[in-house]
DNA sequence: TATATCCAAATTGTTAACAATTTGTTTGAC
DNA sequence: GTCAAACAAATTGTTAACAATTTGGATATA
């Protein structure tokens, strides 16, 4: 079947796809993931699987434990998410500083249209897309301010995302992060950071 | 030859000396990292030599180019060293506040061990030693306070260390760790956090 | 019934072979 | 001599088979 454009990186593709269907909670906490179901789902062989599994254990999602496989992993304590929260916001502080003098006009057109599709998401009220579309959005100046960061950020922000009932308030994360790309669309460094501040906590 | 102790988690083991010899440059920057030639070193074959160059890679250590392997990732600029330096001071900071008031006499025991590795280490002026016994310090109250958040303190502070020539001044990194390991010996929470400010920048 | 032991099924761990891609070199045309 | 195309070698990507481990259940025993 082979549904997917690129020949390579299948390793990519299927950890993107497993990390969206965990986000969206497809899978209960502690239940094990088995490697051939997956492989017959992505119409590959156990290897690229296990890459993909192996990728979200590191970025924190999934637990490993040695011949027994990967299970989804136990949601932060609040203490811990606290930490988790601070460390994403000081490194989307920086991204974001960083962004948004540098930023071209396609930069700007692209956030426009993230920021649109969010809207969009939230509108038809598709919890999966909407944290999808959010993660997509904050994901885009992290990666064009410091691509050294991206993958520590992917692991900090999904694990946040996980334990969002606060996203539920589809109207509140618009507004967000509306405020947000308008100081970027103005290069009001100071505003962004402000706002960015209200949309992470 | 099988030089492992047990016969599973290659994968770590493998991942752990590559860290090492990365850690003490034992590789050049973009110098490619060949997968046969490692499995003939750690004598398997390059499935687990695969697994733990993604490993490194998902931590930020070396970077991956679909059909060409993997290679040193380039240094953090000064400015996001200095992200993650306080993103790494957050996590620990919290770790330390956790830890010391659960802290068992074994735990004391081990923390106290764990120094004078770093001492004589110091001593000997090894500095790949010097680097993971320093590492193997943070990490054990990092990984009794918060399992969850352990593999993300590696990435960081991996990364942090690479770039380390601070670490050359023996004298002052014994007198450092002393103290916080002090301060953690007598309970005294503050002041094991600002030791720690202190060590870690 | 409760418990222990053994066996079979399911699952993960590892390997070697094969496929696809990249890289370097040689060859040939101009 | 320079450039381009073609070929060969090296390397990564994927797969299927095999080995080792865990799991669940059946059986036997007290």
């Amino acid at each position: 079947m082979k549904s997917f454009p690129q020949r390579q990186a299948y390793r990519e593709s299927i950890s993107n796809v497993i990390r969206r269907d965990l986000i969206s909670g497809k899978f209960k906490c502690d239940e094990p993931m088995r490697e051939q179901k997956l492989a017959a789902r992505f119409g590959t062989s156990r290897g690229p699987v296990r890459d993909a599994l192996m990728q979200l254990t590191q970025e924190g999602i999934l637990q490993y434990q040695p011949n027994k496989g990967v299970r989804v992993n136990s949601l932060l304590t609040d203490e811990e998410r606290d930490v988790v929260v601070a460390m994403r916001l000081e490194l989307e502080k920086y991204c974001l500083s960083k962004f948004i003098p540098i930023a071209s006009e396609d930069d700007l057109k692209n956030i426009s249209l993230l920021l649109e599709r969010l809207k969009h998401a939230c509108e038809v009220a598709s919890l999966p897309e909407v944290a999808e579309n959010d993660l997509a959005l904050h994901r885009y100046w992290v990666a064009q301010a410091s691509p050294h960061l991206e993958s520590t950020w992917i692991g900090l922000s999904v694990r946040m995302i996980m334990q969002y009932s606060r996203l539920e308030n589809y109207e509140q994360s618009i507004t967000e992060h509306s405020r947000i790309v308008n100081a970027i669309l103005n290069r009001d460094v100071e505003k962004a950071i402000y706002y960015l501040g209200e949309n992470i906590l």
